[in-house]
DNA sequence: TCCCAGGGGTGGG
DNA sequence: CCCACCCATGGG
């Protein structure tokens, strides 16, 4: 079965770059293009110029998880006039901080901890094979994150053979927590901020970056700035905040970057790490 | 081919 | 504030 495409205009947006730019972990180049799931469903997605080939179907889903409605240009006007985030803004404006569902995008961060974005990759593809629900896509066979019930359902030992190392015995109590319903991620998206963020790292494994990437890449908090250590380095070298502890360097990041900061974040992140 | 250091973090001491 | 926790990865 062939499905259908159409082209919407995405103006200023790079694919690629927005599905590689370490906010999610799953994505395969494909031809032309890339093959993922969208929540529940298979999706191929193709840039050509100023425009995205998408399933006709999807449209409409589609633009809402790539953030294709985020006013780049109003954005961009309340960054900082630094030169470093100009030149990483120049580079890296084709970003989208993309909306991710909730569990996926809190589990996965669960299990980056001290991984690069291989390893991380690895992980998610192979937990949604083994546990997640099958789709397919022309043939393709691609999978679902796994429901947190499906994760909770297993032993500590089923997730080591994952690959997860200790991240296996914080993510399958953070899956029991959330498949019971001690904690609710789709109520979080109703808190404020602040409050978001305690509720969220009453979650095993999410520590306050965990949880900061969570608001930014799943609730549409986009003033949330996760300080990792290549954030850590950019703020203390190129921003002179040598001798910031953690706190010190995401009030500064708040104040300097502004109501946007965690697109800063994630434009500076990328400069830095392909720098 | 094999070995070993060290890592985009968290939580407990 | 410090260190243990696991292990795929990549450099030597």
């Amino acid at each position: 079965m062939t499905r259908s495409l159409c082209s919407i205009a995405a103006p200023g947006f790079d694919l690629g770059l927005t599905l590689n730019c370490g906010q999610v972990f799953h994505w395969r180049a494909q031809g032309a293009g890339w093959l993922g799931v969208i929540g529940e469903e298979p999706c191929y997605l193709e840039q050509q110029g100023d425009s995205l080939l998408v399933p006709a179907a999807m449209a409409e889903k589609v633009s809402t998880y790539l953030a294709l409605d985020h006013d780049m240009a109003a954005i961009r006007a309340t960054l900082p006039h630094d030169a470093a985030m100009q030149a990483a803004a120049a580079a890296f404006g084709g970003i989208r901080i993309i909306r991710q569902p909730f569990w996926e995008c809190v589990a996965t961060f669960i299990t980056s901890a001290q991984k690069a974005v291989p390893h991380i990759t690895q992980i998610s593809h192979t937990l949604r094979q083994r546990y997640g629900r099958a789709v397919t896509y022309e043939g393709a066979t691609l999978y679902a994150y796994p429901e947190p019930a499906a994760l909770a359902a297993l032993e500590e030992s089923d997730l080591r053979a994952c690959a997860l190392g200790y991240r296996a015995k914080t993510l399958l109590k953070t899956a029991r927590m959330v498949a019971s319903g001690e904690v609710d991620l789709a109520h979080i998206a109703t808190l404020p901020t602040d409050i978001a963020l305690v509720e969220l790292t009453r979650l095993s494994g999410v520590g306050e970056k965990v949880a900061n990437c969570a608001l930014l890449f799943a609730y549409e908090r986009l003033d949330a700035v996760p300080i990792d250590v290549w954030i850590a380095r950019i703020l203390r070298g190129t921003y002179r905040k040598t001798r910031s502890n953690p706190a010190q360097l995401k009030a500064f990041a708040a104040k300097h970057f502004g109501p946007y900061a965690g697109y800063a974040q994630q434009m500076l992140f990328h400069h830095a790490r392909t720098g």
